[in-house]
DNA sequence: CCCTCTTTTCCGCCCGTTGG
DNA sequence: CCAACGGGCGGAAAAGAGGG
């Protein structure tokens, strides 16, 4: 099984959630750690969870507040050159969202023996040539690609989306159909191999 | 629920200047 | 006279806060 989590900034804002294996077998939204941590722990055989949010400092950064010149990460500055768009970490509400990210992956790391790996929903969107906003798009893609259903009882909103694409991104990484950039030592950031763009 | 403002950074584009 | 360089400006990216 696979986790997605397209984590908020804050414990007052929804984080989309998606339990995944070879298809999406549930998605909804919670608002604390407290309320993630209970879900990774009671998914048997859990292999990786997804997150949405960044998961490391750049080097040469001990503190998000700092204000320095330092704003990028190898994985961020091969993103760039890959003209995936995204937003520095140092950028106001970002420093939150890297904060909890951090946070919360050592949480899950202690708790048991799973895999956190950081992934972008806006770079499965690009590189599979999906507008970022365009939840019908979206929806679709992810219909014919089989990962999910045709029909969904309820509208899913967008952070439940981007959960599902994070999830999609961890089943691609156990597959091996997936690209990590920037330095391990740094930490690194998992995309879609680019060149499935059409083979999928 | 929705909209608007703010945050940081880089890229792309246009225009003006400069040097060959 | 024209190409090449560079500076300035606008836009885009994710998310929270605050007000409707």
């Amino acid at each position: 099984m696979v986790l997605g989590l397209d984590l908020a900034g804050s414990e007052n804002r929804k984080t989309g959630v998606c339990i995944a294996d070879k298809k999406v077998k549930d998605v909804f939204t919670v608002k604390k750690d407290e309320e993630i941590i209970k879900v990774v722990s009671e998914i048997k055989n859990l292999k990786v969870v997804a997150i949405d949010a960044p998961l490391s400092l750049p080097k040469g950064r001990k503190n998000i507040d700092e204000k320095n010149s330092t704003h990028f990460r190898e994985c961020d500055i091969e993103l760039m050159r890959m003209k995936i768009k995204f937003f520095p970490i140092t950028l106001g509400p970002m420093r939150m969202l890297t904060k909890r990210g951090i946070e919360l992956k050592r949480k899950i790391e202690s708790l048991k023996n799973i895999r956190v790996i950081e992934v972008f929903p806006g770079a499965l969107y690009d590189i599979f040539k999906i507008p970022r906003k365009d939840k019908k798009k979206i929806f679709e893609f992810f219909v014919k690609v089989g990962f999910i259903a045709e029909k969904h009882e309820r509208e899913l909103s967008q952070d439940e989306f981007d959960s599902i694409a994070c999830a999609f991104t961890a089943k691609l990484f156990l597959e091996n159909k997936t690209k990590e950039l920037g330095n391990p030592s740094e930490g690194t950031l998992i995309i879609p191999e680019p060149s499935l763009f059409g083979f999928i």
